[in-house]
DNA sequence: AAACATTTTGTAAAAATGACAATTACTCTA
DNA sequence: TAGAGTAATTGTCATTTTTACAAAATGTTT
C-alpha cells in the first residue's frame, strides 16, 4: 500500500499541496458493479455471483470488476457484466459512484455502479471468468453481501423506483404488446404498492404515448384483454418537458 | 504514462486477465469537479473558477481538483471548493461521475460531479490555492471550458431541474420565511417557464408541508404578502411515496 | 346453459386545472 | 388626505381529473 498522505484540512495551508508528487494520485483504481433487477410475472430479483477469487471469495456479490486502465466506464460496465454472467445486450444506466476510503481491501477503488431492468425470463445468466455461479435473488431475502454491495443495491432501488416513472424502462420487461394488466403488475411490484384497476386504466388512456391497438388477447380462459402498444417517437415529444408518471 | 493494456473483448478469452499484474490497475486517480448554481432574484449562475495552474491554465473551470488517496469522495468535493474558492458550509450532493479515457491530459483521471444550489449572496468565494479569480457566470454566456467540464456543468443543470420538483433544496435559497411570489419565482427562473400566479398560489395551499403563518411582510410598497414556511417533517411524511411538484 | 375469471365500462361526488377578471391592502405622492 | 401605484389575493366558471365503488361484458370451462 501506498504511504498516507495526509489530506490538507486548511485552505490557508493548501501550498502543503505542491509537496505531494502528482505521482502519489496515480495509485488508484476504478471498478463498477452492476444491478440487474429482474421483473417476471409480479416478482422483482436482483442478479448476484458468488465469487471465486479473494477478497471476499465465496461470497454472494453484484457483479463487478476493476475498470482497465485504458477502458471507458460504460464499456467496462458492459465487458464486466459479460465477462462474469455471459449476459449481452441489457442497456444499463450509471447510478452513483461509491468511494469510501476502506471500502477495498487490495487499496483505494472507487466504483461505479450501474443499472439495469429486464425480464427475468429473456437473459440466462452463465457464471464464468472468476464467477463460481449466479443466482436470482428476491430483494426480500438478500445473504450478507460483499464489499458495499449492499449500500449500491438500495441506492439503484431507490434510483429504479424513481426511473420508472420517467422512463419508459419498463419496455424492457412486458411485451411489445401488452395489456393493461401487464403493465399495472409492473408498477405495482417495484413500487410496492397496489392501484384500482378502473382507475389505473383511465389514467393509462390518456396517456399519449400508450396506444390502444386492435388486436386482442388470444387463448384466455376469461374475457380477452386489449393489446397495448409503446409509441417511442409520441414519448421523446411529451417528455420534452419532463413526463412523469403520477401514480 | 503507463504501458497500454489491451482489454479483453470476449469472456472465453478473460483468463487473459490473469497474465495483468493487479499494479497495472492502481495507476489511476479520481478528481471531484463542483457546479454550485447560485440563485438570486430571478437570476440563476454558476460559479467558475479561472485556472492558474495547467494543465488548462487560465481556462474557465468548474472548482475541481484530484482526490488524495486517503481521502473520501465527499469529504474531497467539499475540501476542494473550499480550497479553491474559500467556501464552506454549502451542501452538495453527487450528480454523475465523468470517465472518458482521454479526459484528462496527465492521465487516467475520473471526475465525479458534485452540485449544490445556493443563494448568491449568501456566499463569498474567494480564489484561492492555484484559482487565479472566481466569477459567477450567467449559463445563457458561458466561456469555453477547461477539460469535460462542459458536459459536467450540463448534466448537472438537468439534475437540477429534476431535483427542484423531488426535493427541497430551494429553502437553500429564500427566506426562511417567504412569499408565494418570492417560491415561484425560483421555480420559473431554474425551469424557465412561467405559471400563472392565481393558479400557482392554489396549488401551493394544497400542499401540506408549506405552511401558511400568520406574519405578513413589512415595508413593502403595495399590499403586504403572507408569509409561508417549510414544515420538514411533514415533507418526510408526504415525500415516503415519492413526492414532486407537478408543475 | 350456468359457473368462472377477468376485463371493461359506468357513476357520481369531490377535487383540481386553467384562463381571466376583480378586489384588496399597503405606500407614495400631489 | 385623496388618489395613484403596485403587487397580493380572491373569485368565477367551464372543463377535466380523481376516487371509490358497482355493474356489465366476454370469453372459457363445466
Amino acid at each position: 500500500m501506498e504511504k498516507i498522505v495526509k489530506p490538507i484540512p486548511h485552505a490557508t495551508e493548501a501550498e502543503d499541496m505542491y509537496s505531494i508528487p502528482i505521482d502519489a494520485f496515480f495509485k488508484s483504481a476504478f471498478s463498477v458493479d452492476c444491478v440487474i433487477f429482474g421483473y417476471h410475472q409480479g416478482d422483482l430479483k436482483v442478479l448476484l455471483i458468488q465469487r471465486g477469487a479473494e477478497p471476499f471469495e465465496n461470497f454472494w456479490a453484484l457483479p463487478g470488476d476493476l475498470v482497465y486502465p485504458h477502458e471507458d466506464l460504460d464499456t467496462a460496465a458492459y465487458r464486466v457484466l459479460e465477462d462474469l454472467t455471459s449476459i449481452q445486450d441489457v442497456r444499463m444506466m450509471q447510478v452513483h459512484s461509491f468511494g469510501g476510503v476502506n471500502r477495498h481491501p487490495l487499496g483505494r477503488v472507487i466504483t461505479v455502479g450501474y443499472m439495469a431492468l429486464v425480464e427475468l425470463t429473456d437473459i440466462h445468466p452463465l457464471a464464468s471468468h472468476w464467477a463460481k455461479q449466479t443466482k436470482w435473488h428476491s430483494l426480500s431475502k438478500l445473504p450478507k453481501l460483499a464489499f458495499d454491495h449492499s449500500e449500491i443495491l438500495h441506492a439503484s432501488y431507490d434510483r429504479l423506483k424513481t426511473l420508472l416513472l420517467e422512463e419508459p424502462i419498463w419496455t424492457r420487461v412486458i411485451p411489445e404488446k401488452f395489456t393493461i394488466t401487464e403493465f399495472q403488475d409492473v408498477f405495482e411490484t417495484i413500487l410496492g404498492r397496489t392501484f384500482d384497476k378502473g382507475n389505473f386504466r383511465k389514467k393509462i388512456q390518456n396517456v399519449k404515448f400508450l396506444k390502444k391497438l386492435t388486436e386482442t388477447q388470444q387463448n384466455v380462459r376469461h374475457r380477452p384483454s386489449q393489446l397495448y402498444s409503446f409509441d417511442a417517437k409520441l414519448f421523446e415529444k411529451y417528455s420534452d418537458r419532463g413526463f412523469v408518471f403520477d401514480f
